[in-house]
DNA sequence: AACTAATTTTGTCGATATGACAATATAATC
DNA sequence: GATTATATTGTCATATCGACAAAATTAGTT
């Protein structure tokens, strides 16, 4: 009842990041190996404590840039994910983080640096589950379901592939995510019928995410995202029409 | 770089509630008279600084009950929203805030207390926008937007109602957030199709909602919700098929 | 140059869903 | 019994979905 606030309980707050990307036809999620005391060469999340003068949002990048050597690029989507803060989550002392997802096209370029031992893309499988530090199991889990939900109504997948791609491509995106398969020309239907993508003249094959050796068959038109929202990293357009429904075609 | 994790920066953090609730057929948010000194005597959203002993769910449930008098029921609906920690969003110093959003029949019961001078449920209506302390605004436009796309895909909506309804109050919740008009046939053949909802033996009438004076006409078959998770308050069933569509009929 | 293979793109069709509207059912009140 | 108000069911043209087939386009092969 009589609570005074100028003796506010001191907390520390972090920021946490579950990058996404697609290699060799897989998931992946950026993890890297803890440099410091609590879970001393255990896997985590890349992120870290937020400075007194920065945005959250801010600190995330920041983090991702010093442990992973990620840096934020336009094609990037991030959306903040939740916030977890239950007492017990950070042995130390009162820790409360908001975790945030980021997805983005495949990226060579890991670079360990700060707090981290190492770095590396690591393969979401369904059946081995990864054991992380803190509660970093339960937000990768969150985080993978916010995905696989934003991909039936948002144009979230096509942040999976470079600025331009082939609806095959965007399929492709579905069904590693998804884990399903997906009909060609139902897929082909409903993109020609959404108004947020905008075809580019001259045509192309060679799909990376296809790994199709030999260059054949009729070749894809190539597309972008139409109203591409310079100003915001995070925009993704709201689809009036799903491309594809998520339905009872889960497999988990 | 060289970031040491023991000289953590010291933040406050706090939880704000964004109370939804219907009553005369408007949506209603429940807001508080700050009685301390940021914004003194502002309107603000319920909310205050989480201790650190308790989890930040529990703290919401706390701050609320202390400053609303309103306790937490088997029939709420309460969900994080998401966390904003602008450095400039509190004037006195670094404070990030974790948001939630409760859904609940209407109560008549506010009694003021803790922090604040007064409270009440203030009607959401689109033309007056209101002013709220901090970055409460923010905050509560939101939570509408949460609660008013959350109506589409679960059964979101029932939690407006006591724990028996009829269709015709659940299809009136519908059409007070959404502020739209929906068909009275269409909505009964998609709420008849799903398996979220359990018929009570024994029809009633007497809607309270619909401010019928004149108790007439046919009485309703009166519903329950399935599968009431009572180990998890915050559950609302995910519909195989959407009562309503928002579509183009969301009048702003 | 014709053929084959691979891939994209378009078409077909029955089943189901949607949205607007009408008709019927049930009970209180006049 | 007639009237009124509300709940519930029915109709129907249109749109969408999901599964499948067919056509189109180009690279390699013979």
């Amino acid at each position: 009842m009589n609570y005074d606030p100028s003796t506010y309980p001191p907390f520390a707050v972090t920021v946490d990041v579950v990058v996404f990307l697609i290699r060799n036809r897989k998931l992946h999620v950026v993890v890297v190996q803890r440099g410091e005391k609590p879970f001393l060469g255990d896997w985590a999340l890349p992120g870290g404590f937020v400075r007194e003068d920065e945005d959250l949002l801010q600190a995330a990048f920041r983090e991702l840039e010093e442990e992973t050597g990620l840096e934020a690029d336009d094609g990037w989507y991030i959306e903040q994910l939740g916030t977890y803060g239950d007492t017990a989550r950070d042995p130390r002392m009162r820790v409360v983080t908001v975790a945030y997802v980021v997805v983005c096209a495949d990226l060579p370029r890991l670079h360990v640096g700060g707090d981290a031992m190492s770095v590396h893309a690591k393969p979401i499988s369904s059946d081995e589950l990864c054991s992380l530090a803190f509660d970093h199991n339960q937000i990768l889990e969150d985080a993978l379901e916010r995905v696989r939900s934003k991909l039936e109504y948002t144009t979230l997948g096509a942040k999976f592939l470079e600025s331009t791609f082939t609806v095959a491509q965007l399929r492709s995106v579905y069904e590693i995510v998804w884990n399903a398969r997906l009909d060609k020309g139902n897929f082909q239907r409903n993109f020609r019928k959404n108004f947020c993508f905008k075809a580019i003249e001259g045509a192309f094959s060679a799909s990376p995410l296809q790994h199709s050796s030999s260059q054949r068959g009729r070749p894809a038109s190539v597309w972008t995202l139409e109203n591409e929202d310079v100003h915001n990293k995070s925009s993704v357009s709201v689809l009036d029409l799903p491309l594809a429904r998520r339905s009872n075609r889960f497999a988990r």
